[in-house]
DNA sequence: ATACATAGTATCTAAATAAATACTATAGTG
DNA sequence: CACTATAGTATTTATTTAGATACTATGTAT
């Protein structure tokens, strides 16, 4: 874990874990279920193996998921949320919420 | 507002809104009150002027947050949330709230 | 006439983040 | 022996985001 990174400030820290593109939607579907590497990329087309990869890693390295290692061949890592990460479902919830209401002002704005 | 930035998920949308290291800790300031360029400033010294205007400008153009000139000499602007982000106010509590359990966990581990 | 205050712009550079592409290891299967 | 599946790594390139610095406009006060 990178030093100084965190501080005090709830929102200053949130922030850092938060950007990004990936992390809150990564968020969101290991929140449904633990799920193995090539499971979670089958839900994320939109990015390739190596930056889903550094993305797990970051999301790691921030305390917000864990990795387990079936020592298995072929390789088996399962990906869950850690107990902050469990945590972090009920932000997901207003922020779904809210997403949803926001992407209801766009259309009345012809956006 | 750029087309096809949203799309229908709401947690893809959120991550576009906030991503970046500012979005959070503005939406918070002015989530206390409406303030002008400058004391908002001066509750953010770590970033730079043009950085300001440039994350005042992004919050703008997708529609969190409202721009009121004054036709005054010297020039006097106020920057306000918007109803969407008042809306965001309930998100921000939840992020305060995992946020300050998150820097605990971080305690606990010595980091 | 000069300086001040405010809210910027303009330009350039640096840093951070993401994407693209190719490559790897190895047990099991046909 | 060749092929498959899985979860990567390594390297390079592109894109996005942020920072640094200098500059601007103008009414009021000194």
């Amino acid at each position: 874990m990178e030093k100084d990174l965190f501080g005090i400030c709830p929102y200053t820290t949130a922030q850092k874990v938060l950007s990004g593109k990936w992390s809150i939607i990564i968020l969101y579907h290991l929140g449904k279920k633990t799920m193995r590497f090539g499971e979670l990329q089958r839900q994320l087309p939109d990015l390739t193996q190596s930056t889903l990869t550094k993305q797990l890693r970051a999301l790691e390295e921030n305390g917000l998921i864990e990795r387990k290692i079936y020592p298995q061949v072929p390789p088996k890592v399962e990906y869950s949320l850690s107990y902050i990460g469990i945590k972090f479902k009920k932000v997901l919830a207003e922020l779904a919420i809210w997403g949803n209401e926001y992407i209801e002002t766009l259309k009345d704005k012809n956006c």
